[in-house]
DNA sequence: GGCATTGATAAACCTAGCTTATGAATGGAT
DNA sequence: ATCCATTCATAAGCTAGGTTTATCAATGCC
């Protein structure tokens, strides 16, 4: 047995609510003629009315009153649970490693400062996050800022130096020339970006390194066995601030290098005024901007 | 803060407790892409997903699980009070005093012994009731059965014939022509039926009888006084049948005359279909015709 | 006695919400 | 491995449900 039409119980709580067919219409948005129509329409369903027409006034009959307190108390859940402030204020974010751990997760901290109600939990994942299967408010992705459905806001280019440890600066005597630089070993010499570098930098003799890549892909990993001094590798240099500023690392050549693609900040188009997320893109695309 | 469309918050209650939309829409009796297009339209307003589309089965995401509980809950209230069998059964008669208390209240209790579960509320009242101002389930009208927006049956006609106690017949002699009925007093002589049985009988020469009406309106009163030996009573057969064969009252003459109205058994014509009332009806209307 | 207010009703209109049709993706069976 | 069944998404098009507008009847109130 199918319940009434739904607009015609949500007109009926409101008229028995108020005992008042005008002003339920009013707080209804509608008209009294509608609410009059709903309400014969639920009697019709019904097969017996539920509100006796008195002079000017209206009173609930017995059928009615069955009725009217749970419907109310229906409504107080639906209107409890649809009109809650959006409670949920954990910002999950789905990030690349690379920029999580070099950048991102030191400056997490600040945002949970400016925004103490937000808790924010980061996962650093291997694929392109899905908002449609996977629960992320927002993701990292690299890439040209093209994904049909989200907006990407771009938090900085994809950019590459060659890094080394004083050691090994003062092993191969200083470099003047970015030529010299083919005599050091390179820690991941099928790091696709070196490329992109050394054109840039005129470099067409390229004698094929020997060395097995010691890491792969990963950032944090090679800029250790570079600061370990066992050869030269590719780095953001926003990633590395710190250990450029130590000494831990050094960066020879001012020249830095992108390969045209940009880390962006991404989420659904149709979630861009959630509050969550319009704090932490505004607070995400402020330290980009204040980091350069 | 309204309320998102209620069309698309019964599409994710019946979806969350599936964790499917095309079984969702099944219950529901529509097609699966109404489902998923509710669902859409909820999240659009909601500004949130409901539900992860994952493979081929959608989950509930945080905000999704948030909501179906209480949803449920108030559909589930909903469903109760409104799928509940009519419980009120408690069949509402108003009824005119004669009827009510000649013919009806005798033979009520047998409808009550037939549906035990029905119990029967009985007024009189004075004046029409309004089923639209006033919460009856049937009435008991006299009239011609012509009454917009109601159904009506007709339970008898209205019916009258003169009757007297034994000891006035004894008094005034044995009659065998109706014109000797004039030389007796009249309880009423102002009842406007009369005339209609003096006609019948085509009798033209009446003259106007002295003594004061004892009762008006009253058939009870009048049968009383009749019984008394203080006259002649017109009375609906119908409702004197024990005092007739218990021989309190005598019926001298078989002409029983009416007045071109009847008895009517009116309720809503909306209401036709209520159980109390399709039972009422059909008890009332075999009662009548067995006691033709 | 006139006015303001309430609910009923008829007519006309419009769009929300449905169906139909189709596609994409994939899990499972053979 | 391949095919099929099943799932949800989406576009297009239509229709009736629900709304507004306009008006009436009734009556409580000043």
């Amino acid at each position: 047995m199918p319940l009434p039409p739904l607009a015609a119980i949500r007109a009926f709580e409101a008229a028995a609510r108020h005992a008042n067919f005008t002003k339920a219409a009013t707080e209804l948005g509608m008209t009294q003629a509608a609410v009059s129509y709903q309400i014969k329409l639920l009697e019709d369903v019904l097969g017996t009315p539920v509100f006796l027409r008195q002079n000017r006034r209206v009173t609930l009959t017995r059928a009615g009153r069955r009725l009217a307190g749970p419907t109310t108390e229906a409504f107080d859940l639906l209107r409890d649970a649809y009109t809650a402030p959006d409670d949920d204020m954990t910002l999950t974010i789905s990030t690349l490693v690379t920029l999580a751990s070099n950048w991102l997760a030191p400056r997490v901290g600040r945002f949970q400062m400016a925004h103490p109600q937000i808790a924010v939990r980061m996962s650093t994942e291997a694929h392109s996050v899905d908002f449609k299967s996977e629960e992320f408010d927002v993701a990292i992705r690299y890439g040209d800022g093209q994904w049909p459905g989200l907006r990407a806001h771009e938090v900085m280019p994809v950019a590459f130096t060659p890094m080394i440890s004083p050691t090994l600066l003062e092993q191969y005597g200083p470099l003047h020339d970015p030529a010299e630089l083919m005599r050091l070993p390179f820690i991941d010499p099928e790091d696709r970006n070196i490329a992109f570098w050394l054109d840039e930098a005129g470099i067409s003799d390229r004698p094929a390194k020997a060395n097995a890549p010691i890491m792969i892909g990963a950032q944090t990993g090679e800029a250790a066995a570079a600061i370990a001094g066992h050869g030269v590798a590719f780095l953001n240099p926003a990633f590395f601030r710190i250990e450029l500023e130590t000494g831990r690392l050094i960066q020879p050549f001012d020249q830095v290098s992108t390969d045209g693609k940009s880390y962006w900040l991404v989420y659904p188009e149709s979630r861009r005024h959630n509050l969550k997320i319009v704090a932490f893109r505004k607070w995400v695309l402020a330290e980009a901007v204040a980091d350069q």
